[in-house]
DNA sequence: CTGTTAGCGCCTTCAC
DNA sequence: GTGAAGGCGCTAACAG
């Protein structure tokens, strides 16, 4: 700018108001600064911008792991929602790991983002980190891995209500022996789901047998193990509902072994739809798609909305209804 | 920091001082601007540094697809790389459409990063958008899908060689009539792996067939009719390397489709390994991995390199070697 | 060991 | 319509 008003022989006020098409400035000035500007490629500096204007335009997202195909969707609908808004995209993985996730949101805060889309890690047990985002003047808006706080607006989807169909679906084909393959009971999902299993087979009148109840820990060799179990049960499953594809998939493996075979003397049903589940030879026969590019989207705009207009506190709760995708 | 100065009447600059451990401080004031800094959970403005340091401790990502574990491996090694020296990642996807990386860049240097990563989207045929980037003082590091410039940095993998072991294996399992899925020709990687996999046949003297030889678009319509069009001639091939694991498999359908047996009338080497390969019944009975958790976690320390030293030009070009992974 | 001063690049009253 | 002056929060000579 500088450069500009010398060569021009005026004022830097004057360029700086002609670069921002300032109205009561002369248009041949206008003119004459932006064409120079144009050429002398001056990009202006933001950073000089933020800290005029107590914005970065950047915005901060901490999730698990981005390798989950779930979470890259997310990514790509936030960066979508965000980007012709003039917003770029500080992405952090936590790895589900609560000591990734503080100092993740410390740096965040360090880096003066305008906001913070967050879906919380597994390994979580505390909110402090959070408020101290918040106590800075940094909203946040959580996605899929919800907490619920005061202040702060939230997306998630409706997992009762996903698992509730799930297993309506399989009862209509006519199974009833029906496992469920769940996630750690840290989770709040966790209970939404066994909600909606209960609920559905409760429907039925179909009386709940615990030992089809089983609490995953995430790591293969518990699935593996914990699926070889319900296998040797007196009354096996006939069918599964995995809280994840990954889950069912490595729950197929162990099927397979045994020589079961898949969707023929054992059908699955699981969470979250990944693209890739097209390519095998025996897909679960339906996935309760979550629309994660939705999620990330709508998270990421109502963060904006918290960003541009911070008086009013307008805190959302946004449940996105999830789709049984029959294949 | 004025703050803490006026409380413990001091000047803003010794709490400026004290903050940074500045050597030349009294202990006693140091730590009471300290541990009230602390109280006040006083988090420096980082803008404000920026803009005097003239660096933001970001750094720029632009790749094609978050979504391929390619390079959610590759964000991840680059996070790895960079986050514990203090840089956050700003991640920006391409979609392999050229004007997107264009405004990628573009707005990268508006937010102000320190330096850039990038993977060239297959559509961009101009450089001058990177070129903008360095006139602006700001390094760029190539990764796999690279460029060839004065003075960035690259790394690559190996192509040639990859290719040239998946061919040399599928020869020396007794198969001959070997087939090559191609990437599109605008692609440099494209005549490597063509390369690699004449000179495999050279190698054991076998005659190339050009009819083996498909260049494809990365469209699924595309791998479908041509991999077909390969099942259709009169000597079909008995094998297939594809250039992507995701075109093997989309080639593994259309055998199946026809009766194949995979893995046993047909055999299938593919680029990348991907992890979910694991999860078929059926996968390719080798795959070349290309590391990219590794190629990233370089490129970034490649690129903080460029950035912390901008006198020393280096201009390194790292070649990654692929490994045959067979199942 | 501490304070004074100037300035990073830009925006924004306020005056002309 | 344009310019001068001050300041965003912090750092870094330069003085004591």
């Amino acid at each position: 700018m500088k450069e500009i008003a010398r060569q021009l022989g005026i004022s830097i006020t004057t360029v700086s108001r002609a670069l921002q098409n300032h109205p009561r400035i002369g248009l041949r000035t206008r003119e004459k600064v932006q064409e120079l500007a144009e050429r002398l490629n001056y990009i202006p500096n933001s950073t000089a911008i933020s800290l005029k204007k107590r914005r970065t335009f950047n915005i901060g997202v901490v999730l698990p792991y981005l390798t989950e195909q779930f979470f890259s969707l997310a990514i790509t609908g936030i960066e979508d929602a965000t980007i012709d808004k003039g917003y770029s995209v500080l992405v952090v993985q936590s790895r589900n790991d609560f000591e990734r996730e503080r100092t993740a949101i410390r740096s965040l805060i360090r880096h003066g983002v305008d906001g913070i889309v967050v879906s919380v890690a597994s390994g979580t047990h505390t909110y402090r980190h959070f408020d101290r985002a918040n106590e800075h003047g940094i909203p946040i808006v959580y996605f899929d891995r919800v907490i619920k706080r005061l202040h702060s607006s939230c997306v998630y989807s409706d997992i009762t209500s996903g698992a509730f169909e799930a297993v309506d679906f399989l009862v209509q084909k006519g199974l009833t022996n029906i496992a469920l393959l769940n996630g750690p009971m840290t989770l709040q999902a966790t209970d939404e789901r066994l909600n909606g299993y209960a609920r559905a087979l409760q429907k039925h009148e179909i009386p709940v047998n615990r030992h089809y109840i089983v609490g995953l820990n995430l790591t293969r060799e518990d699935t593996l193990k914990k699926t070889a179990a319900l296998l040797d049960l007196p009354e096996p499953p006939q069918a599964i509902l995995a809280f994840h594809d990954y889950i069912a998939l490595d729950a197929m493996e162990v099927c397979r072994q045994r020589g079961l075979r898949i969707n023929e003397d054992i059908f699955f049903v699981s969470f979250s739809n990944l693209s890739f589940c097209s390519y095998l030879e025996h897909p679960p026969i339906a996935s309760i798609e979550q629309f994660p590019y939705e999620m990330g989207e709508k998270a990421a705009s109502l963060l904006i909305e918290a960003i541009e207009h911070p008086d009013q506190q307008t805190r959302q709760e946004v449940v996105m209804q999830p789709q049984l995708v029959v294949r």
